[in-house]
DNA sequence: ACTAATCCTAGTAATCAGGTAGGAAAATAG
DNA sequence: CTATTTTCCTACCTGATTACTAGGATTAGT
């Protein structure tokens, strides 16, 4: 039941973007630096947000990657459930869930759904501006 | 984050000695054969809860195992959590939680720690005898 | 032309999931 | 006392997944 790194990374890949937004394009590299991650590791991972539209990418020197849209446009649960795939518990419940023979007489698939909404009712209900903004009150704490 | 066949087929196994349990010891074969999972496996999954308390076993002939406590003493999430490990969605949140060097200016935590306490609220509210309930209602439904 | 950046594919070591296999030990039935 | 039924214990195995690393092609600015 853990979120691997490659959404853990994403997420904090796309926060990044969103913090250092200034219009001029974010270069891999820098994200690297700052989030101490692997910059090879995020290029495979910024490739798949880069191929679903949640950023765009402009290449050459000073090239970079800027989001497409504004950050509260992004739930947490998009960013999660594209690099991670399905975020339900078990195979059977969520969202393309696979048919079980045996869901006639099975009980513990109402604990499942319960699980699965109460997770999605969490991430589907941050965005990309409250981290954003969560960042930016947990910065001023230490200025003063 | 998925549940693994571990932590499914001991919620299962508890739920069969729960429904079945006559005072009689419940042999692994049987329950093998009613829930389609193989002895074998259930062996090891069993020998856990065993070990911690969950069941009594009973050896030789006509032996096997019963509920140590009454159905309504055990919390979905103590089942999982024996047998998954920890339920929480990254290693720096919940009980047991590890250290992490970078948690002064990691904002993403607190998604996690939202999810960590939704996910625990789930199955530390649903107990053994809430299945056997559900169980009860979905054979009557039939039965009618 | 040189450099800085993205893009693309392949490889890889380690771990984990999901079992199978074989036999020892205990208890009961006959 | 023996055969059978059951739990108990340890080891092994195969395929998938995770978390990366590596190398080079492509694009664009200076």
């Amino acid at each position: 039941m853990k979120i691997s790194t490659k959404g853990r990374y994403a997420l904090r890949l796309m926060l990044d973007l969103a913090i250092y937004d200034t219009g001029e394009p974010v270069s891999l590299k820098d994200i690297a630096k700052r989030q101490e991650i692997s910059e090879k590791y995020l290029e495979q991972i910024i490739s798949v947000l880069n191929k679903a539209g949640f950023v765009r990418s402009i290449r050459g020197a000073n090239g970079g990657y800027v989001l497409r849209r504004h950050p509260n446009e992004y739930s947490v649960g998009d960013i999660l459930r594209l690099t991670e795939g399905s975020l339900s518990p078990v195979a059977c419940v969520g969202r393309e869930s696979e048919e079980c023979e045996r869901s006639n007489d099975c009980v513990t698939v109402l604990v499942w759904e319960k699980l699965d909404k109460a997770i999605n009712d969490v991430v589907d209900n941050i965005t990309l501006q409250d981290l954003v903004d969560w960042h930016a009150a947990q910065s001023d704490s230490y200025v003063i």
